[in-house]
DNA sequence: ACTATATTTCGCTAATTGCCTAAATAACAA
DNA sequence: TTGTTATTTAGGCAATTAGCGAAATATAGT
């Protein structure tokens, strides 16, 4: 769960989650809603799918990235056991 | 947001955010929840204050952290923003 | 085999992080 | 004022991160 948390905390990998919350894309397809260099976002790619929020398929020369829902999801439930707070004490 | 994004990418300032979370503390209170130096404890405050996820009084020579529920639940709602997509679409 | 396209890996640098010990600051009591 | 306790700031160091361009890899088409 460290690992999650870590990725989330650099602005460009939120995003690309927030892009691929609509749907899945592919690594140059993301790259076009960023000015950043496409070395330095396949290293943030890295980061999502080392901590498996994210998931990739080969389609010919293309990779496809995913959002990997489960894990979203899990993460979502560590956060709220932090912040939640809303009753469920003792 | 951002700030408290990078805030939670560190276990021991997200264990210190659990720990407010049943009740304010002070320094050396949550010090000693850690072996880690007092220095070190200190810098992790200083992300979190600056961040806003604690607020600091002063009570004599010690200063009592409290959680900012606040901005704890606008990171739960940018989170939600992110992992939310709670089933309910389509 | 050769070319083109998509993506990643490599090698580098600059900036940041996390940790420490030692020193400084703040508040209080004697 | 001196001493004590609580906490932070300063200074330094090793490791990590994020960025880049150049080169490597993978796949498909000709």
């Amino acid at each position: 769960m460290n690992k999650v948390f870590e990725a989330l905390a650099h602005p460009v990998r939120r995003e690309i989650l927030k892009l691929l919350r609509k749907r899945a894309m592919s690594a140059g397809e993301l790259a076009q809603h960023f000015t950043i260099a496409k070395p330095t976002l396949s290293g943030h790619f890295s980061v999502l799918k080392n901590a498996d929020l994210v998931t990739t398929e080969r389609n010919g020369t293309t990779i496809i990235y995913r959002l990997n829902m489960s894990v979203m999801e899990e993460a979502l439930a560590a956060f709220m056991a932090l912040a939640g707070a809303k009753g469920k004490e003792r």
